[in-house]
RNA sequence: GUGGGUGUAGCUCAGCUGGCUAGAGCACCAGGUUGUGGUCCUGGGGGUCGCGGGUUCGAAUCCCGUCACUCACCCCA
């Protein structure tokens, strides 16, 4: 019986995990430099984490289970439920700012398509603690900074930035109502994805469209600069006033973290849910059809849904699908090769004894080191060394025998040289 | 859940107006090569042509069904 790998699921050879390995790398370092800290949590949770927040649709797009208990889990679709739950258990014990991220693997019931896998490793990176916009600036920073790092630059990816609440005051000036903003993102959220009948029709569907009609939510969402929306913002009342002035704080610190070149003021990104309620944000590919690479944005209270104290925070979540499908898509995947320090090759079947005695101290000195299953000739190990990737040869032979010597050969380069047994086993420096 | 596309070797594919024992390149293994690699030459292993049924003297090829994969829609934390 034939068995193969789940729908949506990928299999991991060697090939595919060096060039996961060098996404998880960049993910890893550019958190680490950027003073955050990396934390893990279980890969199921109580079901009921989840449909805290989420409702009880979620049942139907985790992969969820039953225990011999009773008690029903859920894979992990996401990681802020983890997270918030963490906090909250600790909220009042952990110093601030908690600045932390996270690489995990989760799962999704959803049918596989392009970008779009069932199961997927997401990066994760959060401040807690901070209502300062200093915090959102340095998670978009975070962004920019790991897009620099495999490559990509500002011909390439967009991320663009809007803010909830200055948007929704922006509207109300316009004329939508207080409660009616959660529609109207609803909708404007999907504008993009919708042929402009379709969101005409379904904007002139919504019961405040006589007071905002669609010409002018087009005309706001196509031409408002910031000024312009900061300004609306601004008119609708004291508090679109304040959000007016985070939001304006916000640029303010992406201009000083080096990373405004790569950003964008667009009040098109909203964000479908509810949970936002500051700064919102998504790195786009600029060509090709593909979907954001990264979401984020400010929430004000992260742990309120587990009674834990108020927990304000901003954060992010991107996938290893959609980042792997755009670079291929641009061909600018790394294509890392393997890698070995060297390779003890033996002359003679003789010294195969010494050669690993060699290779034992070579491994004990934390070196990369292989050799040969198979006593045959040394043209033959040589090409195992170069299939291996090995950057050195050592070889045991005749030198050995006569002057207690070997050979080390340098494979990209090609020259070679020799040296003394003890002296080299005291000292490994193949360079 | 809805609709389209595609199924031949590990991968990319050819063969498809029915007809020798189903092929190529890459990859893999072995040898050429008993002290020097990446290129080269020779050989080898590997496929119930997704599966089931039908038509036929004969099916990878035609017909029906089915399954799988894939793209899009829904959803997107």
């Amino acid at each position: 019986m034939k068995i193969q790998t789940p729908p949506g699921m990928r299999d991991f050879y060697p090939d595919d995990m060096r060039l996961q390995n060098w996404l998880f790398t960049h993910w890893r370092q550019v958190s680490l430099t950027h003073g955050f800290e990396e934390y893990e949590a279980p890969i199921f949770e109580f079901l009921d984490l989840y449909r805290l927040k989420s409702g009880d649709e979620i049942v139907s797009e985790v992969f969820s289970f039953e225990d011999r208990g009773g008690r029903n889990f859920a894979i992990r679709p996401e990681m802020t439920p983890s997270l918030a739950r963490m906090v909250a258990a600790r909220a009042n014990a952990l110093p601030r700012p908690i600045k932390w991220f996270s690489l995990p693997r989760m799962c999704r019931a959803e049918r596989p398509q392009r970008g779009r896998l069932r199961e997927f490793f997401q990066w994760n990176a959060d401040v807690l603690g901070p209502e300062d916009a200093l915090a959102d600036a340095e998670v978009i920073a975070v962004v920019v900074a790991f897009l620099r790092a495999v490559g990509l630059g500002p011909d390439d990816v967009a991320v663009r930035v809007n803010h909830r609440r200055v948007a929704a005051a922006a509207l109300q000036t316009l004329g939508v109502p207080a409660d009616g903003v959660v529609a109207a993102f609803g909708l404007i959220d999907k504008i993009e994805r919708m042929p402009a009948d379709k969101f005409a029709a379904a904007w002139n569907d919504l019961p405040f469209a006589s007071a905002c009609g669609v010409d002018a939510v087009r005309g706001f969402l196509g031409e408002a600069t910031l000024e312009r929306c900061l300004d609306l913002a601004a008119q609708s009342g004291e508090d679109g006033a304040a959000q007016a002035e985070q939001f304006t704080q916000l640029w303010r610190q992406l201009e000083a973290f080096g990373v405004a070149g790569m950003c964008t003021f667009d009040l098109r990104i909203v964000r479908g849910l509810a949970y936002y309620t500051g700064s919102v944000f998504e790195a786009h590919p600029k060509q090709g059809g593909l979907r954001a690479l990264c979401g984020g944005g400010r929430y004000d209270d992260l742990t309120g849904l587990l009674d834990g104290p108020r927990v304000p925070g901003v954060g992010f979540g991107m996938g290893d699908v959609p980042v792997l499908e755009f670079l291929r898509e641009l061909d600018r995947l790394p294509s890392p090769e393997r890698t070995l320090d060297a390779f003890v090759i033996d002359a003679d079947a003789d010294l195969f004894a010494r050669a690993l005695e060699l290779v034992g101290h070579l491994r004990a000195a934390g070196l990369r080191v292989d050799f040969s299953y198979k006593r045959t000739g040394v043209g033959k190990q040589f090409k195992q060394a170069t299939q291996r990737g090995a950057r050195h040869a050592i070889v045991l032979g005749d030198e050995l025998k006569d002057r207690n010597e070997v050979v080390i050969k340098d494979l990209v380069s090609g020259t070679q040289r020799t040296i003394d047994w003890d002296a080299f086993c005291a000292d490994p420096k193949l360079d």
